[in-house]
DNA sequence: CGGAATAACGTG
DNA sequence: ATGCACGTTATTCCGC
């Protein structure tokens, strides 16, 4: 027998209202909110994804009084009015029900109930499944045995057994019950006293409200009685309110609600708007992008050809397909090139194989001729290139000795700097954002078709895929440089783009390509050492708790700690109780084995994290570690590292300052550290010209110091202890800290934190109206900016939620200031890459670390390094305070710091 | 078995 | 509810 054919009825207006509080707050990078229509959107995918219902409708209700205003002129009296949020959505949601070409209904003086009851009466028919969307309990009067609801937010359907669980009663008894009961939602008055309980036994008993009145006499209770006799006509009404009319004038066939294909172009304008990336994906939408114009070049005179044409074309977008033998994911050094990509004309690319090797291949120009060919094209800065993440690709050339010159645009930097909150900055994303394009994956290129079979390497790529997929690579860089360069100078952020970002790119690609030099023995050293730390403490451990347990494992800790040996549970995470650093420091005064955790916990971190895990990212090729700094992660514009990342080397304990040991200098070389002092706390005094913090800085006192003095006066605790509580409170002041977090930290009592605060803003007023001042100007644009101009958008700052806006108002604080000081030293790494340039020396940057830059340098230049490193960092820029940087040189990082 | 979510913790 | 910005590790859990 056939399986019955689905009709899915939507319940659309209460829906909307369902997504709309479900999803608290989501809105636009523009602060438009979007919450209802995301839910909603989110509801239809499900529904068509998992369903894939034959017939489809999306029933709303209309505007306007319904026959039941008619009866009752107090119904829905009591509804508030429709929240100021949801308003401008409600027709965005009909565009879109529009562009899903599902058909949608409402007729003038009936809801959507009605208009469903009305449905479902007409259509129900044998071998037809029909199912009605919506969270309304009052539709549970239309279930039979072909109709069930379904709640899409609970995932669960509804059938004849399901409302008996609800209501007690069978769904044809639901609208006796509701009846007597009523409804304060809608204001449907019901009988006084009785609720939903009352009413459902009331109903089992006697079948119907005339059942119950017929039967008063039966009744137990005088108030009930009472109440039941007084209000029968109330009841009466009651039912007829909750009753669904069925005989709605429509004209409705089956053959009128075969959903059609979606319009994808419409639907994907519209996600794009708003801002919803997750079901663009999911839409999968045509490609937009044809291949026709995508050539392979296997012989030389079509290369010769290609290149003919390069220097009047205003830019070249090139990209390069790469293995990396030695090294699994995608590692620029010691990566080969298989083959290279050009795009010279939007939707044209041309694909040169140069080392596809599988069974078949094509005769393919030689990887050497190519690239001598193609060398002094790079080489030229005066031939605009452009490229996706062009770092990698600068890098793969320079193994090959060729040094590409005249980068001029990179998609993925132009759009962090327009959307630095904006999680990935790849092709794919970007071609879906601004074009509503999906690109081929890579691993659709390499997988095979197969199942279980390894992924091939792009060498194994057959050369028609390989020109398709490369070529498109290409080919959207180009197109989306173009895009993106408007729209960065339409946001003014053209200068940022131009002077700092595009310049650092070559500059951070020699760092990474220059990686640095580990100490393979002392880390080996290290890692037996702590091994020895950690088992005597893993065995105390085991001992204390009386049993053998993970460690590692917070679960089976906590289980030990608060449940096996019962010690006060101090805080929880969402899961279970907390075990952090936190909580053990303070169950250590009552217990050792929190303490063997704590120094388990050091040794364990230390050793996993860096000694261990530092050997096995030694490029074989080079015998030195690569990290990446990556260019388009941080919402305020600071760098990250990653594979390893350099930026997060122990320093603050001894056993973890013995890992930088391990990192040293090239043979005949130091390293050489230099760090800028305060820098936060020196940009806060420029933005804020604060006099008391200008003047500390310009007589190069400790300001921490300082503020010691100014905010403790003559207390009782030693200088030191006060100088350590008043750092707190500097740094807890760029973070925005609140009197409860200061309080938490000082280990003081809120009230006293908060006298410290105000203190504090009594001294320092500039700080004070600067953060004001901040603030409001953050609210009125929505973003906040930096001394370079770089722009964090802050939507949430006008989030209706206390905690979000919260959030956001602290980012508004904390981003100009370290979003300044990150351009700040992004500045100085370019003015000191060119300087060692152009003054030949063989020194090279090799790390940032957000205020510090490390190098490597021949000894003999050491003296004169210094002191470049020194006038170039301290005269990046002139603030209102001066720059101190404080440089150190050592045989290793531990010593240069 | 692989990926996502979680908890924890290293740095500025 | 409660301090900004990150990346890596191990565990756990879920779905294939």
């Amino acid at each position: 027998m056939a399986s019955p054919k689905k009709l899915y009825l939507i319940d659309g207006s209460s829906y909307i209202y369902r997504a709309f509080h479900a999803i608290r707050d989501l809105r636009t990078s523009k602060g438009v909110p979007t919450n209802a229509i995301y839910g909603f959107v989110g509801m239809i995918l499900k529904i068509l994804r998992e369903v894939k219902p034959d017939y489809f409708a999306i029933v709303f209700d209309s505007k306007g009084p319904t026959f039941r205003d008619g009866l009752f002129r107090e119904y829905k009296a009591n509804r508030p009015p429709m929240p100021d949020e949801l308003i401008p959505q409600i027709p965005r949601i009909h565009e879109v029900v529009k562009a899903f070409r599902i058909p949608a209904i409402s007729l003038e003086g009936y809801e959507a109930d009605d208009l469903i009851a009305t449905l479902v009466k007409k259509l129900d028919a044998p071998g037809l499944e029909c199912v009605v969307v919506t969270g309304d309990k009052d539709l549970m009067q239309l279930v039979s045995e072909r109709v069930r609801l379904y709640d899409p937010m609970k995932e669960k359907f509804s059938g004849p057994g399901e409302v008996r669980e609800k209501f007690g009663v069978g769904p044809d008894q639901v609208i006796e019950v509701l009846g007597l009961a009523g409804d304060a939602i809608d204001n449907i008055p019901g009988v006084p006293g009785i609720g939903g309980k009352t009413a459902t036994e009331l109903i089992q008993a006697f079948g119907s409200i005339e059942g119950v009145l017929e039967n008063l006499d039966r009744i137990t209770g005088d108030k009930k009685r009472k109440n039941l006799r007084e209000h029968a006509e109330d009841a009466r009404l009651s039912k007829k309110l909750a009753t669904l009319a069925d005989n709605a004038p429509i004209q409705v066939s089956l053959d009128g609600l075969v959903p059609a294909e979606p319009d994808r172009a419409q639907l994907s304008e519209l996600f794009r708007e708003f801002e919803f990336t997750r079901f663009s994906r999911e839409l999968a939408p045509e490609k937009t992008i044809s291949y026709q114009e995508y050539k392979t070049i296997l012989a030389e005179e079509e290369l010769d050809r290609v290149l003919r044409e390069i220097p009047p074309a205003p830019r070249l977008s090139v990209d390069l397909e790469t293995v990396n033998p030695q090294i699994p994911g995608v590692t620029p050094v010691g990566a080969e090139i298989v083959g290279i990509s050009l795009s010279l004309k939007e939707h044209e690319a041309f694909y040169i194989p140069v080392a596809h090797r599988y069974l078949g291949v094509p005769r393919q120009l030689s990887r050497d001729l190519v690239l001598a060919k193609l060398k002094p094209i790079l080489e030229n800065p005066a031939i605009p290139k452009v490229g996706q993440n062009i770092k990698y690709d600068y890098e793969v050339f320079k193994n090959y000795g060729v040094t590409l010159a005249g980068i001029s645009f990179d998609p993925m930097v132009a759009s962090y700097l327009l959307n630095p909150g904006k999680a990935i900055h790849g092709l794919s994303e970007l071609a879906l954002e601004y074009l509503g394009h999906t690109i081929i994956s890579y691993k659709e290129v390499t997988g095979t078709e197969g199942k279980k079979q390894p992924r091939r390497s792009f060498d194994e790529v057959e050369v028609e895929r390989a020109t398709v997929y490369s070529g498109e690579d290409a080919d959207l860089a180009l197109i989306l440089s173009g895009l993106l360069e408007k729209k960065l100078k339409e946001e003014n952020l053209d200068g940022l783009f131009r002077e700092l970002e595009l310049p650092l790119i070559p500059v951070l690609a020699e760092m990474e390509w220059a990686g640095v030099k580990l100490d393979l023995e002392l880390l080996k050293k290290l890692s037996a050492e702590f091994a020895v730390e950690l088992k005597i403490r893993e065995d105390e451990i085991h001992r204390l708790a009386g049993e053998e347990f993970n460690i590692n494992s917070p679960k089976q800790l906590a289980e030990i700690l608060f449940e096996k040996l019962k010690l006060p549970v101090k805080k929880k995470t969402k899961t279970g109780y907390s075990t952090d650093v936190e909580v053990l420091s303070e169950l250590s005064a009552i217990h050792p084995l929190p303490k063997n955790l704590l120094e388990y916990r050091n040794f364990f971190k230390l050793k996993s994290t860096y000694v261990d895990a530092l050997p096995g990212l030694v490029n074989p090729r080079t015998g030195r570690v690569h990290a990446s700094f990556n260019q388009a992660v941080t919402a305020t514009g600071r760098l990250s590292s990653s594979d390893p990342n350099l930026q997060n080397i122990p320093i603050r304990t001894p056993e973890g300052r013995e890992i930088r040991r391990a990192f040293i200098a090239e043979e005949g070389c130091q390293l050489l550290s230099a760090d800028y002092s305060q820098i936060e706390l020196r940009v806060l005094a420029h933005l804020s010209e604060d006099p008391i913090l200008v003047e500390s800085f310009e007589k190069g006192e400790d300001v921490h110091k300082r503020t010691a003095t100014l905010i403790f006066g003559d207390a009782a605790e030693s200088l030191d202890e006060l100088r350590r509580r008043a750092k707190v409170i500097n740094f807890g002041i760029i973070y925005g800290m609140s009197a409860y977090g200061l309080a938490k930290e000082l280990g003081v009592d809120a009230k006293l934190a908060q006298a410290i605060i105000d203190d504090y803003f009594q001294r320092y007023r500039g700080v004070k109206s600067y953060l004001e001042k901040t603030l409001a100007e953050a609210k009125e644009k929505g973003s906040v900016s930096t001394l370079w101009g770089r722009r964090r958008p802050l939507p949430e700052l006008k989030s209706p939620d206390r905690n979000t806006r919260n959030f956001a108002e602290r980012m508004a604080v904390n981003t100009p200031i370290q979003g300044s000081a990150a351009d700040l030293i992004k500045a100085a790494m370019l003015r000191i890459a060119r300087r060692l340039k152009e003054s030949g020396s063989r020194a090279r940057m090799i790390i940032q670390v957000h205020d510090e830059l490390v190098f490597e340098v021949p000894e003999k230049e050491l003296k004169q390094v210094r002191e470049l490193v020194r006038e170039e960092m301290e005269g990046v820029i002139k603030l209102r305070v001066p720059l101190k940087v404080d440089i150190n040189s050592g045989p290793n990082w531990s010593e240069a710091h």
